[in-house]
RNA sequence: GGAGAAAUGGCAGAGCGGUUGAAUGCACUAGUCUUGAAAACUAGCAUACUGAAAGGUAUCGGGGGUUCGAAUCCCUCUUUCUCCGCCA
């Protein structure tokens, strides 16, 4: 959520950010501006009407103590109308404070000054590619063939169990799974990154934390008996454990990992992107998040790119980087880099992390603060990144090592897996 | 799931209808003293809105109510603790 002094300061170049987005979004935001004038006048006239009915009461307790009940029921006759005044002035806030806050939820967060304008992710800005392209002498199988001919993945049993959507790993699918999750996790570890494990399912205070809710609702699901939510990705709990705080300078910056199962409904998705493991309701990643410094979140940002730049080298495999547009850019995000792998008998990229800096906006909705050094809270900077999400990963070490008679696991793996092929 | 108790500032802990935004202690910050440190002493030390400032307003788990006036009384929700039951 964006701050309401920050949008006054800036209306020009939030506006004229906000066409990153393709969103034409002047209306609202002169909306929430006069609607803050009135709360302004609002709040000011009630506090007056307050002030003077507290001197009242004040007066009457004294009148009291000193005996002359007649002159203070006097005065408890003015309050009434002082009172009704000021009860009136009160709803009349609490609606402005509402209609204001509806419109406020509706803002995006304001994309950097480098992210491109444009519609969809044909229009992100592809800024690094590494890695050698893969080439077979054979015929190459996608993944789901590979899962199914070597007993890694089974996804019809998951079918049975639970939908479509929720696949069974079998076998040294299983291992190999755990292998990556044990990968991930030393390499944020030492990347100086703390290991949490959350909880994975968390209330609505939280989904309104970071963003979730009110607008993606649909998208996590939701426990109703117990009104909790399925974390969509450990970012929801790992980041508001910082909600309601308010930190030293000294103690940035905050680096936490962590694995968890990831749940989302994905409702609307259909084809090839939906084929094996490319889009699933549950699956498994290590998030990393940073809380920093407001002047040093864009070199954290470049930190964390740096260290999945670094998995994925170590990985072997072929990926790039896009600089996502606005119109591909996520509602709470200023700046996103995609890490997208060459998943090489789909002959597809395949999204394997994200890594975003929110600025301030999921930190005014969390409450999340520091004491600069003129002592005043300001909002910290939040941010996170994949490192790494499992299962498209998984596919593409899949295709793109397989050889004619199994796969070959990448050497680093092997500490992990402790087989060095599949087959 | 059943029964009971409780929720106050960073922590501990008073207050139970009227200069209480809140005693006191600890922690923390600055200063005095000291060669330095400790100790001692002095001062400061919640958050938000509003105002040029002085100041004003709100907040003692959340919401609502009683009252001229609520941290203090009532209702309700949430959470925590203790005992019983169940259980990985």
């Amino acid at each position: 959520m964006l701050q309401i002094p920050y949008i006054k300061e800036n209306r020009d170049l939030v506006i004229e950010r906000f066409t990153k987005r393709n969103l034409d979004l002047t209306k609202t935001i002169d909306e929430i501006l006069s609607l803050d004038e009135q709360r302004k006048a609002t709040q000011q006239s009630m506090d007056h009407d307050l002030a003077e009915g507290n001197k009242l009461a004040k007066q009457i307790g004294d009148l009291y103590k000193s005996g002359k009940a007649e002159e203070a029921n006097v005065l408890k006759e003015q309050t009434k109308s002082l009172k009704e005044k000021s009860n009136e002035e009160k709803a009349k806030l609490q609606e402005i404070e509402e209609a204001q806050q509806n419109l406020l939820y509706q803002l995006p967060n304001v994309p950097n000054e480098i992210v491109p304008k444009g519609n969809t992710d044909a229009d992100n800005k592809i800024v690094e590619e590494h890695g050698n392209v893969v080439t077979f002498d054979f015929e190459a199988l996608p993944h789901w063939d590979l899962a199914k001919q070597y007993g890694l993945i089974d996804f019809e049993v998951g079918v049975k169990i639970s939908g479509a959507g929720f696949p069974v790993y079998t076998g040294k699918g299983a291992k190999l799974q755990r292998a990556l999750i044990n990968f991930f996790l030393d390499e944020a570890e030492n990347a100086g990154y703390s290991e949490v494990i959350p909880p994975h399912l968390v209330n609505e205070a939280s989904g309104y934390g970071t963003g979730q809710l009110p607008d993606k609702e649909g998208q996590m699901y939701h426990v109703g008996v117990d009104d909790l939510y399925l974390i969509p990705t450990a970012e929801v709990p790992i980041t508001n454990i910082y909600r309601d705080v308010i930190l030293k300078e000294s103690d940035f910056p905050i680096k936490n990992s962590g694995y968890t199962p990831c749940f989302r409904r994905e409702a609307g998705s259909y084809g090839k992107d939906v084929r094996g493991l490319n889009r699933l309701h549950q699956f498994d990643k290590v998030e990393i998040v940073q809380i920093q410094h407001p002047s040093k979140s864009y070199e954290a940002l470049n930190d964390m790119v740096k260290h999945v730049s670094g998995i994925l080298d170590k990985l072997g495999l072929q990926y790039r980087i896009a600089l996502l547009c606005g119109g591909d850019l996520g509602f709470t995000s200023a700046l996103t880099y995609d890490f997208e792998v060459y998943s090489a008998a789909q002959n597809r990229w395949l999204e394997v992390s994200s890594v975003s800096n929110f600025e301030a906006f999921q930190a005014n909705r969390l409450k999340l603060r520091f004491k600069n050094t003129e002592g005043k809270t300001e909002l910290a900077h939040t941010l996170n990144g994949s490192a790494l999400a499992l299962p498209r990963i998984m596919a593409a070490l899949l295709e793109n090592n397989q050889v004619e008679d199994g796969v070959n696991i990448p050497e680093v793996l092997f500490p992990y897996t402790k087989f060095q092929k599949i087959d």
